[in-house]
DNA sequence: GTTCCGCATGAATCGATAG
DNA sequence: ACTATCGATTCATGCGGAA
């Protein structure tokens, strides 16, 4: 069971006085979540292992078994989260003997019979989703990412993710050369430009519940859940500078990487030794914005 | 509890030895449904007043008490359709309280307990999401199209509603004005122009589960759940020429002036006497391809 | 015939107020 | 305390009218 420290805290930030944080924990986080302390995260964002997706590279857990596996996990997770805390669980459920398979919907219900809120269902649409064919459905272009809460009230900051008018994702802007227009898709697109005041003067509107990204392509060297676009965008809308969030599965370390570039600071727990060494190089090379 | 018949058959079909279809039923379906003959619809689509959502206008059943009411309708709706048919239920679970309602998926569960297999859940998105602000979460932009059917074997016609290849609304269409690239998005998008014919030459792929509509606004005399778009799609997928179309909660009629532009059968229940007489009006306008 | 602009209209939700 | 009602908030769509 190693601990890696992995990055100074930089510099322009107070310097950390608990060295808890922005490490990565070699471990199974049944085990490692035990021994952090009460409610000293804001955020917790992940994509569990579940039902073998992952299981080549990971060992996943049966689906029948996600619910009875993940409980007390989720347990110890409603521990650490700070009471104004938000959990996305990034998920979806496979399809089992021509079936969706019902463990999450049943964790769903589990875990609000363990405390949490169910606050909301954001809805990912991927927009590459992966290919294939059967004679009995589409390719998959959604996944859940569940908003659990353990309060009514908590901490969410909604003008950190405001995009310009018109469908930002289906690519419109209005009153916009065509140049000017693509131009500013693709900054849009790209992610979440990093000054706001890029679109000031332009109008913004709140998003959705839809969230419209694209998959991870083309990276050789891990197989990540979900782009940094995602943890990103939650990131943003649930936590300040600062803060901390939480990924136990934190695979190739995508989550790290999004917390690292909008300076907060991060906790990522991996029992993967090949996800380790991946993730590492991934959040050293990680940039904070300028 | 009166029945009406609406419309002759159209001429350029064998005509209909059973005048049980192509009608509206006036009252409640748990008390018509049982008057129906076992596996005689092809495809059942619907989307329920539940929780409430209806309440002006339909008296809506409160959200602790949605399973129990609509599980017996769900029992005569498995024995109506032919064991080959599909049921697409049009549902979201409302907020109460500050939390997501767990009745949507406490039904899944209970229909999965009552034998129907719960085969796919595909994903509206809802491009004209109801606007508003709120502290603690955005406008609500997608319904679940929850697909059950009776057996793994079913009848699906995925060829029926292939989409032009590409991202149409990137790049392609640089040219045309906003305006012009709006509607022409929302056509290819839609899937559903008239003319299939616009893309002959086209290469033609298989869609994702993941459909991008709008909802109906702006209609003086009626409030459509859905756009008729989303029965066409569905009753396009699962259903062929002649085939029969049930919806037990059809409301303004939208799923019945869908199975007639289609070419097929149907049959409508509806209680509340101020939409049958909408439904009509709206049936009767209804216009099959030329 | 087109294109553009303005406006009414929602299967909503929250928070405050009133009973 | 607990429930019912009401105002405020917000934006994509599609229509009509005008250029």
């Amino acid at each position: 069971m190693e601990q890696l420290l992995l990055m100074p805290p930089r510099t322009t930030e107070p310097p950390e006085t608990d060295s808890a944080f922005n490490r990565l924990y070699h471990g199974n986080c049944e085990a490692l979540l035990p021994t952090l302390p009460d409610a000293c995260v804001d955020l917790i964002v992940t994509s569990p292992p579940y039902a073998d997706q992952r299981k080549n590279s990971y060992g996943g857990i049966a689906p029948d078994d996600c619910v009875a596996w993940f409980l007390p996990i989720a347990a110890q997770l409603q521990r650490v989260l700070k009471p104004t805390g938000s959990f996305i669980l990034n998920i979806k459920e496979r399809v089992v003997n021509g079936e969706r398979h019902t463990y999450v919907i049943e964790l769903i219900l589990a875990m609000w019979q363990q405390g949490w809120l169910w606050t909301e269902e954001y809805n990912w649409h991927k927009k590459n989703a992966y290919p294939g064919k059967w004679s009995n459905r589409f390719r998959d272009a959604w996944e859940r990412c569940i908003h659990f809460t353990r309060q009514r009230k908590f901490a969410m900051y909604q003008e950190a993710v405001m995009v310009p008018v018109g469908d930002w994702a289906e690519g419109r802007l209005r009153n916009l050369s065509e140049t000017d227009r693509r131009r500013d898709e693709s900054r849009a697109k790209s992610g979440f430009g990093k000054n706001v005041s890029n679109w000031v003067g332009r109008e913004m509107v709140y998003p959705t519940n839809v969230l419209h990204m694209a998959t991870e392509t083309g990276n050789r060297n891990h197989s990540a859940a979900f782009h940094v676009a995602l943890p990103l965008w939650f990131i943003k809308l649930f936590t300040q500078e600062g803060d901390v969030v939480l990924d136990p599965f934190i695979g190739s370390g995508t989550t790290a990487v999004a917390a690292k570039q909008l300076g907060r600071r991060w906790i990522g727990i991996e029992k993967e030794a090949s996800y380790i060494q991946i993730a590492q190089q991934r959040i050293r090379e990680a940039v904070l914005p300028t």
